[in-house]
DNA sequence: CTCCAGGCTTTAG
DNA sequence: CTAAAGCATGGA
Protein backbone atom coordinates (compact mmCIF):
# COMPACT_ATOMS: atom_id res chain seq x y z
CA UNK A 1 0.00 0.00 0.00
CA UNK A 2 1.30 3.40 -0.70
CA UNK A 3 0.01 7.29 -0.46
CA UNK A 4 2.11 10.85 -0.23
CA UNK A 5 1.98 13.73 1.57
CA UNK A 6 3.07 17.28 1.10
CA UNK A 7 7.00 18.10 2.00
CA UNK A 8 6.53 21.52 2.67
CA UNK A 9 6.33 20.04 6.46
CA UNK A 10 8.07 16.88 6.47
CA UNK A 11 11.71 16.54 6.31
CA UNK A 12 12.24 12.46 6.84
CA UNK A 13 15.94 12.89 7.43
CA UNK A 14 15.39 15.94 10.14
CA UNK A 15 12.35 13.51 11.76
CA UNK A 16 14.22 10.52 11.69
CA UNK A 17 17.74 12.04 12.76
CA UNK A 18 16.88 14.47 15.46
CA UNK A 19 17.42 11.91 18.35
CA UNK A 20 13.57 11.31 19.38
CA UNK A 21 13.59 7.57 17.62
CA UNK A 22 16.63 5.05 17.27
CA UNK A 23 15.06 2.17 14.88
CA UNK A 24 15.56 3.84 11.10
CA UNK A 25 18.25 3.25 8.39
CA UNK A 26 19.50 4.41 5.02
CA UNK A 27 17.44 1.94 2.47
CA UNK A 28 17.34 2.42 -0.98
CA UNK A 29 16.10 6.43 -2.25
CA UNK A 30 15.18 7.38 1.59
CA UNK A 31 14.63 5.23 4.84
CA UNK A 32 13.66 1.94 6.55
CA UNK A 33 11.30 2.79 9.52
CA UNK A 34 10.66 -0.01 12.50
CA UNK A 35 7.89 0.86 15.23
CA UNK A 36 6.73 -1.92 17.25
CA UNK A 37 6.88 -4.86 14.95
CA UNK A 38 5.50 -2.94 11.92
CA UNK A 39 7.89 -1.69 9.18
CA UNK A 40 7.58 1.35 6.18
CA UNK A 41 9.35 2.49 3.61
CA UNK A 42 9.49 6.08 2.91
CA UNK A 43 11.75 8.65 0.22
CA UNK A 44 11.17 12.21 -0.85
CA UNK A 45 9.73 12.91 -4.66
CA UNK A 46 9.36 16.29 -5.89
CA UNK A 47 7.27 17.82 -3.45
CA UNK A 48 6.08 15.01 -1.67
CA UNK A 49 6.90 12.19 0.61
CA UNK A 50 6.06 8.75 -0.62
CA UNK A 51 5.10 5.99 2.25
CA UNK A 52 4.57 2.04 1.35
CA UNK A 53 4.07 -0.05 3.95
CA UNK A 54 1.32 -2.83 5.28
CA UNK A 55 0.25 -0.56 7.83
CA UNK A 56 -0.74 2.92 6.25
CA UNK A 57 -3.00 4.12 9.21
CA UNK A 58 -0.82 2.83 11.55
CA UNK A 59 2.45 4.94 9.82
CA UNK A 60 -0.19 8.15 8.87
CA UNK A 61 -0.60 8.48 12.52
CA UNK A 62 2.89 7.45 13.34
CA UNK A 63 4.41 10.31 11.46
CA UNK A 64 1.84 12.57 13.03
CA UNK A 65 0.29 13.56 9.80
CA UNK A 66 -3.18 14.24 11.07
CA UNK A 67 -0.91 17.75 12.86
CA UNK A 68 -0.72 21.12 11.32
CA UNK A 69 2.63 21.88 11.52
CA UNK A 70 2.90 24.90 9.62
CA UNK A 71 0.76 26.60 13.03
CA UNK A 72 3.63 25.23 14.56
CA UNK A 73 6.73 26.47 12.75
CA UNK A 74 5.11 30.10 12.64
CA UNK A 75 4.70 29.64 16.43
CA UNK A 76 8.48 29.08 16.58
CA UNK A 77 8.99 32.01 15.11
CA UNK A 78 6.95 33.98 16.79
CA UNK A 79 8.71 34.27 19.93
CA UNK A 80 10.91 36.59 20.75
CA UNK A 81 13.68 34.37 20.64
CA UNK A 82 16.54 35.03 17.37
CA UNK A 83 18.45 31.22 18.09
CA UNK A 84 15.22 29.53 18.30
CA UNK A 85 14.12 31.78 14.84
CA UNK A 86 17.42 30.18 13.19
CA UNK A 87 16.76 26.48 14.71
CA UNK A 88 12.85 26.67 13.71
CA UNK A 89 14.22 27.46 9.69
CA UNK A 90 17.01 25.12 10.17
CA UNK A 91 14.74 22.25 10.80
CA UNK A 92 11.68 22.82 8.91
CA UNK A 93 9.96 19.68 8.34
CA UNK A 94 10.94 17.99 11.90
CA UNK A 95 7.82 16.21 13.19
CA UNK A 96 6.88 14.63 16.42
CA UNK A 97 6.62 10.68 16.10
CA UNK A 98 3.65 9.05 17.75
CA UNK A 99 5.98 5.97 19.06
CA UNK A 100 5.15 2.77 20.87
CA UNK A 101 5.22 4.04 24.42
CA UNK A 102 7.31 0.61 25.44
CA UNK A 103 9.66 0.80 22.86
CA UNK A 104 10.41 4.82 24.20
CA UNK A 105 10.68 3.27 27.62
CA UNK A 106 13.31 1.04 27.15
CA UNK A 107 15.03 2.59 24.44
CA UNK A 108 15.28 5.85 26.66
CA UNK A 109 16.66 3.71 29.41
CA UNK A 110 19.13 3.20 27.60
CA UNK A 111 19.67 6.69 26.23
CA UNK A 112 21.25 8.35 29.29
CA UNK A 113 24.68 9.67 29.85
CA UNK A 114 24.88 7.84 26.16
CA UNK A 115 25.13 8.52 22.26
CA UNK A 116 23.29 8.15 20.21
CA UNK A 117 25.10 5.90 17.85
CA UNK A 118 25.85 3.74 20.54
CA UNK A 119 21.98 3.76 21.63
CA UNK A 120 21.06 2.59 18.34
CA UNK A 121 23.79 -0.12 18.18
CA UNK A 122 22.42 -1.64 21.52
CA UNK A 123 18.67 -1.35 20.35
CA UNK A 124 19.37 -3.44 17.62
CA UNK A 125 21.32 -6.04 19.32
CA UNK A 126 18.56 -6.21 21.40
CA UNK A 127 16.01 -6.85 18.39
CA UNK A 128 17.69 -8.66 16.51
CA UNK A 129 18.26 -11.24 19.74
CA UNK A 130 14.86 -11.05 21.12
CA UNK A 131 12.67 -9.57 18.59
CA UNK A 132 10.41 -11.69 15.73
CA UNK A 133 11.83 -12.20 12.26
CA UNK A 134 9.60 -10.19 9.86
CA UNK A 135 10.48 -9.00 6.28
CA UNK A 136 9.48 -6.09 4.34
CA UNK A 137 10.01 -5.15 0.97
CA UNK A 138 12.21 -7.98 0.40
CA UNK A 139 14.42 -6.74 3.44
CA UNK A 140 14.79 -8.61 6.87
CA UNK A 141 13.92 -6.86 10.33
CA UNK A 142 13.67 -7.49 13.18
CA UNK A 143 10.26 -6.37 16.05
CA UNK A 144 11.08 -4.83 18.94
CA UNK A 145 11.00 -7.20 22.11
CA UNK A 146 7.79 -6.91 24.11
CA UNK A 147 7.39 -5.99 27.76
CA UNK A 148 7.16 -10.39 28.79
CA UNK A 149 10.16 -11.17 26.76
CA UNK A 150 12.45 -8.55 27.81
CA UNK A 151 11.23 -9.40 31.83
CA UNK A 152 12.14 -12.66 30.96
CA UNK A 153 16.34 -11.98 30.96
CA UNK A 154 18.70 -11.72 33.65
CA UNK A 155 20.88 -8.21 33.33
CA UNK A 156 23.81 -10.39 32.33
CA UNK A 157 22.71 -10.62 28.98
CA UNK A 158 21.55 -7.07 28.64
CA UNK A 159 25.22 -6.53 29.67
CA UNK A 160 26.37 -8.51 26.48
CA UNK A 161 23.90 -6.35 24.27
CA UNK A 162 26.41 -3.44 25.44
CA UNK A 163 24.00 -1.65 27.75
CA UNK A 164 26.61 -1.37 30.05
CA UNK A 165 25.47 -0.13 33.62
CA UNK A 166 21.99 0.12 32.68
CA UNK A 167 21.42 -3.55 32.22
CA UNK A 168 19.68 -3.63 35.67
CA UNK A 169 17.64 -0.74 34.80
CA UNK A 170 16.21 -2.71 31.90
CA UNK A 171 15.62 -6.22 33.68
CA UNK A 172 13.90 -3.97 36.53
CA UNK A 173 11.70 -1.69 34.64
CA UNK A 174 10.41 -4.56 32.04
CA UNK A 175 9.63 -6.93 34.85
CA UNK A 176 7.99 -4.05 37.02
CA UNK A 177 6.01 -3.12 33.67
CA UNK A 178 5.11 -6.94 33.31
CA UNK A 179 3.76 -6.80 36.32
CA UNK A 180 1.92 -4.21 36.53
CA UNK A 181 0.58 -4.13 33.07
CA UNK A 182 1.29 -0.96 30.74
CA UNK A 183 -2.47 -0.03 30.63
CA UNK A 184 -2.27 1.66 34.26
CA UNK A 185 0.23 4.41 32.22
CA UNK A 186 -2.35 5.43 29.92
CA UNK A 187 -4.64 6.22 32.34
CA UNK A 188 -2.42 8.41 33.43
CA UNK A 189 -1.52 12.27 32.14
CA UNK A 190 0.89 15.53 33.05
CA UNK A 191 2.37 15.32 36.32
CA UNK A 192 1.24 12.23 37.36
CA UNK A 193 2.28 10.36 34.51
CA UNK A 194 5.74 12.13 34.77
CA UNK A 195 5.49 10.47 38.25
CA UNK A 196 4.86 6.94 38.04
CA UNK A 197 7.26 6.61 35.26
CA UNK A 198 9.90 7.71 37.63
CA UNK A 199 8.84 5.66 39.86
CA UNK A 200 10.66 2.93 37.60
CA UNK A 201 14.44 2.17 37.96
CA UNK A 202 16.75 4.06 35.12
CA UNK A 203 13.81 6.67 34.78
CA UNK A 204 14.47 10.28 36.39
CA UNK A 205 13.43 13.91 35.42
CA UNK A 206 15.15 14.36 31.50
CA UNK A 207 14.00 10.24 30.96
CA UNK A 208 10.42 10.93 32.16
CA UNK A 209 10.02 14.01 29.85
CA UNK A 210 11.19 12.30 26.54
CA UNK A 211 8.96 9.01 27.30
CA UNK A 212 6.25 11.81 28.16
CA UNK A 213 7.01 13.34 25.08
CA UNK A 214 7.51 10.47 22.51
CA UNK A 215 6.02 7.91 23.72
CA UNK A 216 2.61 9.29 24.82
CA UNK A 217 2.35 12.52 22.77
CA UNK A 218 2.52 15.34 25.35
CA UNK A 219 4.04 17.97 23.45
CA UNK A 220 4.09 20.42 27.33
CA UNK A 221 6.94 18.21 28.42
CA UNK A 222 10.56 19.82 27.45
CA UNK A 223 13.51 17.65 28.15
CA UNK A 224 16.76 18.76 29.23
CA UNK A 225 19.65 17.15 28.30
CA UNK A 226 23.35 17.84 27.64
CA UNK A 227 22.50 19.86 24.27
CA UNK A 228 19.95 22.06 25.75
CA UNK A 229 21.64 22.87 28.66
CA UNK A 230 24.48 24.09 26.42
CA UNK A 231 21.76 26.31 24.36
CA UNK A 232 20.40 27.50 27.51
CA UNK A 233 23.65 28.67 29.10
CA UNK A 234 25.05 29.83 25.41
CA UNK A 235 21.57 31.12 23.35
CA UNK A 236 19.22 32.12 25.91
CA UNK A 237 22.02 33.31 28.75
CA UNK A 238 20.73 31.56 31.30
CA UNK A 239 21.08 31.90 34.62
CA UNK A 240 19.57 28.62 36.85
CA UNK A 241 21.67 25.52 37.01
CA UNK A 242 19.43 22.52 37.50
CA UNK A 243 18.59 20.87 34.76
CA UNK A 244 14.88 20.69 36.35
CA UNK A 245 14.36 24.68 36.81
CA UNK A 246 15.92 24.71 32.93
CA UNK A 247 12.86 22.72 31.93
CA UNK A 248 10.60 24.33 33.69
CA UNK A 249 11.65 27.72 32.06
CA UNK A 250 11.76 26.47 28.68
CA UNK A 251 7.64 24.52 29.73
CA UNK A 252 6.43 27.51 31.22
CA UNK A 253 7.44 30.15 28.02
CA UNK A 254 6.31 27.90 25.34
CA UNK A 255 3.63 25.96 27.20
CA UNK A 256 1.65 22.95 24.85
CA UNK A 257 4.19 24.39 21.93
CA UNK A 258 7.21 22.74 24.51
CA UNK A 259 8.36 19.38 22.59
CA UNK A 260 8.31 21.02 19.39
CA UNK A 261 10.35 23.91 20.27
CA UNK A 262 12.78 21.40 21.86
CA UNK A 263 12.81 19.28 19.12
CA UNK A 264 14.11 22.49 16.53
CA UNK A 265 16.27 23.13 19.23
CA UNK A 266 17.83 19.91 20.44
CA UNK A 267 18.24 19.56 16.20
CA UNK A 268 20.35 22.83 15.04
CA UNK A 269 22.33 22.81 18.43
CA UNK A 270 23.59 19.05 18.07
CA UNK A 271 23.72 19.87 14.11
CA UNK A 272 26.55 17.76 12.81
CA UNK A 273 27.55 16.23 16.07
CA UNK A 274 27.56 12.61 14.02
CA UNK A 275 26.57 10.84 10.84
C1' DC B 1 45.92 10.07 27.87
C1' DT B 2 41.24 12.82 28.84
C1' DC B 3 36.65 14.20 27.68
C1' DC B 4 31.98 13.35 26.34
C1' DA B 5 27.40 11.26 25.09
C1' DG B 6 19.33 12.78 24.81
C1' DG B 7 21.58 11.03 33.21
C1' DC B 8 20.35 8.11 37.06
C1' DT B 9 21.13 6.23 41.78
C1' DT B 10 23.17 6.69 45.97
C1' DT B 11 25.22 9.11 49.56
C1' DA B 12 26.63 13.23 52.14
C1' DG B 13 25.86 17.83 53.73
C1' DC C 1 16.62 20.84 49.42
C1' DT C 2 21.51 20.80 46.51
C1' DA C 3 26.21 18.66 45.41
C1' DA C 4 29.04 15.19 43.99
C1' DA C 5 30.85 10.50 43.23
C1' DG C 6 30.28 6.42 40.54
C1' DC C 7 28.71 4.17 36.79
C1' DA C 8 29.99 0.86 31.21
C1' DT C 9 31.18 1.76 26.70
C1' DG C 10 33.21 3.59 22.54
C1' DG C 11 34.54 7.45 19.69
C1' DA C 12 37.02 11.95 19.25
Amino acid sequence: MTFDFSSEFLDPARTLECGQVFRYEAFREGYFVVSGDKACYLFKREDKVVFESDFPDYFYRYFDLGEDYRKIYEKALSFDAPFLSEAARAGKGIRILNQNAEEVIYSFILSQNNNIPRIRKIIENLCSALGERRSFMGKEYFSFPTTAILAEREKEFYRAMGAGYRDSFLTETARKINDEGISRLFSLKGKELKEALMSYRGIGEKVANCIVLFGFHDTASFPVDTWLEKAYKEDFKGKERSRKKIASYFEGLFKEYSGYMQQYLFFYKRKGADV
